[in-house]
DNA sequence: ATTCATTGTTTGTATGTACAAACATTTGTT
DNA sequence: AACAAATGTTTGTACATACAAACAATGAAT
């Protein structure tokens, strides 16, 4: 009784995971990762950017003026990481710099002003797409769960 | 009363989260995953390896002729990603193909079978940290539940 | 006031990953 | 038997990200 149920874990183990690594964490989250990223992607594609850029530019229209460093915080990546976007979205027009002392204030252009609403409403849509899969309820409990794990990880 | 509730609610939301983006599935599962990325290279470093080139060599190890179709199915990775790996993994002589008309079967050499058990050390050692930190059940249960995400959402 | 440590930012360099296109082989069809 | 479609693999190229080191400015301590 005791080795049948186990062998049933075993079986359903299988069913449902692609991969023998499906019982390990850093693998399934950087599955997931990957996932989304595309379909982020895909979401706002309609605005010409990939997500991180996206990102970037909805963090700094909604706080003009901000430094990379508080960047890199509410985007958790590193500095570096912030910097090379930055730069990026700079030389196609989206963002400005202005250099403090050593501490540098990032805007929005004109331009990425403009870009700002569409990317808005992709991330509802991004949202709202795998809502529609997960379920709202269930997706947002997903969320939550990993963001708490991330604070316990990190 | 009701309003009192939600203010609640938003104060919990603004301790837990680092970031006004913790409410989107796209940006925790990054997170999640970088952190992630981080923790098993940490622990793969004592094999000399950074953690995509350790699972790439258990895989082959476990399945000794095994095609890089089926590794990429695996590893939930593009074929063209596995190649990179592989061929990384050959020059620095962990790994040998042997190509068998339009397939290529991947072998690991001496030096890759004798890293195997160091590998499967530090992998069970990285499940450890992590169980430590979240908790065998809860950590088990999120992996869990990130996999039958990744399935629907694929 | 000068030196030393700290902090914010940027570079040099490397890595993992993907997409699209090219190749090479096998299979199916007529 | 010849050609077309499908399949497995590899290349060319690009991108997001990170680490370590360099740089630049500020603050603190003697």
């Amino acid at each position: 009784m005791y080795v049948q149920t186990f062998v049933i874990y075993l079986l359903h183990q299988m069913e449902n995971c692609k991969s023998k690594y499906c019982g390990c964490l850093y693998y399934s989250a950087n599955a997931l990762a990957r996932i989304m990223t595309k379909m982020a992607d895909e979401e706002f594609a309609t605005t010409g950017l990939t997500s991180s850029y996206a990102f970037l530019l909805m963090t700094v229209c909604e706080k003009p003026g901000i430094q990379p460093k508080e960047i890199s915080h509410h985007m958790q990546l590193t500095p570096s990481t912030v910097t090379r976007l930055i730069e990026k979205m700079e030389y196609r027009g989206y963002l400005k710099r202005e250099h403090i002392g050593r501490t540098t204030a990032v805007y929005p252009t004109q331009l990425g002003e403009d870009l700002h609403p569409k990317i808005k409403e992709a991330w509802k849509k991004l949202y709202q797409r795998y809502s529609n899969i997960l379920g709202k309820t269930e997706g947002d409990k997903l969320t939550e769960l990993i963001n708490e794990a991330n604070e316990r990880l990190e």
